[in-house]
DNA sequence: TTGGGTTTCTAGATCGTTCTAGTGGCACCA
DNA sequence: TGGTGCCACTAGAACGATCTAGAAACCCAA
């Protein structure tokens, strides 16, 4: 089979109509402006050859494009639930969204220009690592939102979570259950890793306890080897920069015969889908991520349509307690 | 800031530069038939103006799209390892990727159809889920690719791995090690769970054992269930439908008090990223995803660029033998 | 019947490119 | 001198839609 049928036109339609290009088009995009019945004749006509608009010469000619651009990296998996969560909210506001990976051998820029080549009206992107003069030069462009990361500069618009609130909830959490030596697994050169590290130093001050961090990472790797330098001098609780490392740490603890939570406590972040599976049951700092990008829509959409001043969006995370922490072992 | 500039176009470069559109037209995307001298005066003055050429308007005028589209599973994470291997297949071959994933609210056709949209030349399909008439329907606009599935009817190409060989590896490999009571935990209605339940029933009887399945699923919580079904009668190894279940299974076998491989020896099926984590080190059956991708752009390419018959190339697994299968417990 | 208002429909310009069919200039050679 | 071939360049028509301005059809009151 396969015919390598051209595919049809507004102008083939509008012939099997019997009536003008122009009201094919009125009647495709759902415009007043045509009467009941020659809507339908027109409908009619259009299924009948399986005519799809082509959104490119659309497009072109009214620059509105109706099309939110969406950067991740392919690498988090974590990423592919705020993917999930954008779709939902971006049709819910009648955009459509164009998606780019950030992958092995393609860095951020590439990934961005080729959102813009499809003709984003907005980009949106999560945990960017652009420098702000790149965000600002993208920003001169279209509007920008920043998820995950405020730190961003004047001209783009962010939202986030909170991540010292985070962080003060996770350290509260263990000091209430009676922790007092923590310890903070960190994110490394990650995005929010600093702001998460400082947090922690400052909660862990007003508590009157002395802060320990130790080098981490991202993903479970990065939790294993940190917790492996714990050596010795074990903590009671672990607060890990995200529930990958959170995963990393347990793994390790476990591998060296101790229980979580019973001899240590595990706090993870993102409180991604992993941590619900029920043999892991990792409690975690929930930045309710669905929500956050369904606000990065929201504020995008309200750019394009008019909003001038960019806004930083910054919403308070909640904690979620499941099975690794706990009191500590008794004496 | 952000002056809502009107971006340049190709006329402003031309005026910038003293020539006509045509000219910069043929000097921007590196054709021959302009001198040298002219073509760094035009260059210049496209980077002074930071022009960038619409691609929507390029790609309107000449049909050759040089795009392909790719859809998958944002719940799959293993999707996404494809999806990285993708971008580099493409990239080489010339060719740009537009990404489009099934989501909670997002049936598959809907994705597709956007693929569409964005005007792409031939759409590669990961594990697609429509029925054969969906997939000719599309093949009949578009050069249609399936990744990972192989039972998608006549007009469409399919790209995937010999099941069959895969489960005859792993049987082989398990009697090998001289396991006789072998269990599988399916997929359900995942794609391809079926022919890989049909070849563990072949290859169990050609060993003269019996092929006990128990019902699973592609998550770790399918494999978790799954496992507890287990009961008393233990196996001495299972055969997991992939990696994420057969995770599912040791940490059942796990919260049992088993040990992996000494009491159970678990196969899982992908070779997923995390099945290469250091404190899982799971055994697997690989697909070679990276090299299936890259067949699949291959593929695509080439039906773009004239090949008309489709074809369905099929690759032989390998096994990656790890930490999780050893020889059954003696007696 | 006329006239004004509304609704329905159409012609033609337009978006920013690429492509086709040239034009003009220069060098070479008979 | 003039023909031929080649190179650099250009004018103008596509591509497939939307948009603007205005024509045609219709309705109803005067």
């Amino acid at each position: 089979m396969t015919e390598q049928q051209r595919r049809p036109t507004l102008m083939d339609v509008a012939h099997a109509a019997g009536v003008s290009r122009a009201l094919v088009s009125i009647v495709m995009r759902g415009a007043p402006g045509a009467a009941e019945s020659t809507r339908q004749k027109v409908l009619e006509a259009a299924r009948e050859l399986g005519y799809r608009p082509d959104s490119r010469a659309r497009l072109l000619r009214s620059s509105r494009t109706r099309l939110l651009g969406l950067s991740f990296f392919s690498a988090h998996a974590f990423h592919a639930e705020i993917v999930d969560a954008a779709y939902a909210a971006a049709t819910s506001r009648g955009y459509d969204l164009a998606l780019s990976a950030v992958a092995s051998g393609r860095p951020e820029t590439l990934a961005v220009e080729s959102l813009l080549d499809f003709g984003s009206a907005a980009l949106i992107l999560i945990s960017p690592t652009l420098s702000h003069q790149d965000l600002a030069a993208y920003a001169g462009q279209v509007p920008v939102v920043s998820l995950l990361r405020d730190d961003v500069g004047d001209p783009v618009d962010s939202v986030s979570s909170d991540d010292h609130a985070g962080v003060r909830m996770a350290v509260d959490h263990l000091t209430g259950l009676g922790h007092r030596r923590i310890v903070h697994v960190d994110g490394g050169i990650a995005v929010s890793a600093e702001p998460r590290r400082a947090a922690f130093r400052a909660e862990m001050d007003r508590h009157g306890l002395a802060a320990r961090i130790i080098p981490g990472g991202p993903t479970e790797e990065d939790g294993l080897r940190a917790a492996r330098t714990l050596g010795e001098d074990l903590p009671t609780a672990v607060i890990a920069f995200n529930d990958r490392c959170a995963l990393g740490v347990i793994e390790s603890l476990r591998a060296d015969g101790l229980k979580v939570p019973d001899d240590v406590s595990v706090l993870g972040y993102d409180d991604s889908q992993f941590a619900r599976l029920s043999y892991l049951q990792l409690s975690s700092v929930s930045q309710d991520a669905p929500l956050l990008a369904a606000a990065a829509v929201d504020r995008a959409v309200d750019r394009i349509e008019g909003a001038q001043t960019p806004a930083h969006v910054v919403r308070t995370p909640h904690l979620v307690v499941r099975k690794t922490t706990a009191p500590p072992r008794a004496g």
